[in-house]
DNA sequence: CACCAGGTTGACC
DNA sequence: GGTCAACATGGT
């Protein structure tokens, strides 16, 4: 059965890797600000930029949303499509400080995903990654590590779906949730290049249980 | 020098 | 529903 697939991934990952503590931030809001900065680059780049802000005393809702956009953009810049990341940033600093991070981060979790997904620059990865790592609440996060893995194994589908498929075989909880996409992430970025493809260690035991299976 | 990175958007079938 | 270029810097 597939339900017991998602969990023997996990179980796997975890003796190959370990346990693993995300999303490594300071505050709720820094947590977001991260989220925008990763899209598409590596951490390292993220890391720079956080401490950038820092030191202009941005990390917060108000200031951010109140800073000239020049001054975020050259902040951020390290990340890369940092004018547009700048601006987003922005806008969402206002919308958080406008509505109250407390206010919108304790509404239901479907209804918090939504209003995530309507902000500009948030798509589903991001949106569950604030829901998850920001809010602290149950959404499992797809990327695309995840989505080349499961593809790796056999199993295609799009975003929605790959979620509804690892949330349908994890009990609902939020460590389970975090630790399960680091652990994800960590193998990928470890495991899954061109060359290592070959020796992937997940790939080749589901595969066989597929063919013991079948 | 080419290629990729924890992605999103708007335009177009 | 799915596909595609644009967005841009930094590391191998």
């Amino acid at each position: 059965m597939q339900n017991e697939l998602v969990s023997d991934i996990y179980e796997t990952l975890l003796g190959k890797i370990g346990h693993l503590q995300w999303w490594p931030a300071d505050t709720p809001f820094e947590v977001v600000i991260g989220t925008i900065l990763t899209q598409q680059t590596k951490w390292t780049n993220v890391e720079k930029a956080i401490e950038a802000l820092k030191m202009s005393d941005l990390i917060e809702p108000e200031k951010l949303a109140d800073a000239d956009v020049e001054q975020i953009e050259e902040l951020v810049r390290c990340c890369g499509f940092y004018r547009q990341k700048a601006r987003r940033l922005q806008d969402i600093a206002g919308f958080f400080a406008t509505e109250g991070m407390d206010n919108i981060f304790s509404l239901p979790t479907d209804e918090l995903r939504k209003i995530m997904l309507s902000l500009k620059g948030v798509g589903n990865e991001t949106a569950d990654s604030i829901v998850l790592y920001a809010a602290d609440k149950p959404k499992f996060v797809i990327d695309a590590y995840t989505t080349r893995i499961m593809k790796c194994i056999g199993i295609e589908g799009n975003y929605m779906q790959l979620q509804s498929l690892f949330e349908a075989g994890l009990p609902s909880d939020v460590p389970l949730y975090k630790e399960y996409h680091a652990l994800i992430v960590e193998y990928a970025k470890n495991y899954c290049g061109k060359k290592q493809c070959e020796d992937c260690a997940l790939v080749h035991r589901f595969r066989e249980k597929e063919v013991n299976n079948g």
